[in-house]
DNA sequence: AAATATAATTTGATTATCAAAGCATTTGGG
DNA sequence: CCCAAATGCTTTGATAATCAAATTATATTT
């Protein structure tokens, strides 16, 4: 009975959290310095990140989005200038993308977003409960792996 | 330092569960019965929830929607005959909603799903964890609604 | 050299979403 | 009691994100 319940309201608040913060990101986003991204393009210049070049495939990949998808999406990216684009020279089919330095401050705003987030999370925690939430976390995380077969 | 990784490692982690959940979902829905049932669909029928009639503005409020987004939803959901739609006898303006046979056997299978991860979330938990748990995430809740200025 | 495979883009469609306008009904102030 | 304002919902017109399939350009294989 009452294990039910706990389960009951562990569900309940981890649906609310999921979407509270979803919430606060676009809120965050909406009113800083690149309010001119959505949170989907905020994620695709974290996917490409700092200091390297990737290709389309390797991001839509990773992005778990058609390269169709990410076509669009760059194009906008490079319209708003965050992302460049050029073609690979050992091969002409391959486009390489990689963050413009507007795109790079950017991405580090959106990484100082995160790191402020957990940290606000976890400030109030003690050891204790900070290693209760990483336990939960982890099973979680590895029971997805298992479960669902994931890459 | 340590407490900078621990840090470093749950937003990692967190944001990793954040794409994963969605996407298993997502698999999960496309392969079983109700297979005509996107993920928000699937959300809302979680909303309405079973054996009650809700207010179609109560019910965009919880999703966080405008109710014009929730009214097309509905038509969707209607026609799939996943849910009834009447209105309200004490107030003509009002629109009552809630899940036909079909769609509590939807809420049904969606909320397995949910248990299922809540289940696998809690292994290796004692009593007192799961306790410690509930707060951690309640408090997580409650913080960020204050930090970020919920409505 | 021709056939096949790969990488990206384009095209045409769908779904989810919003803001603002519109419609029907209820409520509150004169 | 009536009319103006408020409320609850739907409609409209627009945009963003997405996909599958067709297309284009380039590489690879046979």
């Amino acid at each position: 009975m009452i294990n039910i319940n706990i389960h009951q309201s562990i569900n309940e608040i981890l649906v609310r959290l999921f979407a509270d913060i979803l919430d606060i990101e676009e809120k965050c986003l909406g009113q800083g310095e690149f309010s001119d991204l959505s949170i989907t393009e905020m994620h695709i210049i974290d996917n490409i990140g700092i200091d390297k070049e990737r290709t389309m495939s390797n991001t839509a990949k990773d992005l778990r989005i058609t390269s169709g998808t990410l076509t669009t999406a760059i194009d906008n990216l490079i319209r708003k200038g965050y992302v460049e684009r050029r073609r690979s020279n050992n091969d002409r089919r391959v486009v390489m993308i990689k963050l413009t330095e507007k795109g790079v401050l950017a991405y580090k705003s959106h990484e100082e977003f995160h790191k402020d987030l957990v940290f606000s999370a976890l400030t109030n925690l003690d050891k204790n409960e900070e290693e209760v939430l990483i336990k939960v976390l982890t099973n979680i995380d590895v029971f997805f792996k298992n479960k669902y077969n994931f890459s």
